[in-house]
DNA sequence: ATAGTGACGGCGG
DNA sequence: ACCGCCGCCACTA
């Protein structure tokens, strides 16, 4: 099962919390970067897909999410709290 | 060079 | 507990 995680959790993590945007706009950027960053398993902290509107189709996210597991509906994670990948708890605490 | 905006969220009222 | 304002940093017009 996929896990996915929130703009503020990996702001949290990098000790920025109040940085979110930027994370979002890291994001946007990673599409010109040669490393490949997961940024379909990225939401807001709801759960939306804010982001979907970024990618090449207009359900491409969804589908990639789901084909790792996660429910999606109505642009929203299913069950969010339990595929919520938290980077400080998992990764330990900076 | 200045102002506005953006894949968000924290914090105050 | 809920709603609204403001901050964060880089980019674009």
């Amino acid at each position: 099962m996929g896990r996915v995680t929130s703009y503020g959790a990996i702001a949290r993590y990098l000790g920025a919390a109040r940085s979110a945007r930027m994370v979002g706009w890291a994001m946007n950027n990673s599409h010109t970067s040669k490393v490949n960053v997961p940024a379909h398993r990225v939401v807001n902290a709801a759960g939306l897909l804010t982001g979907k509107h970024h990618f090449s189709g207009s359900n491409v996210m969804e589908e990639l999410l789901e084909s790792e597991g996660i429910r999606v509906e109505n642009n929203q994670v299913v069950n969010f709290e339990a595929v919520f990948w938290d980077p400080v708890k998992e990764l330990g605490i900076h």
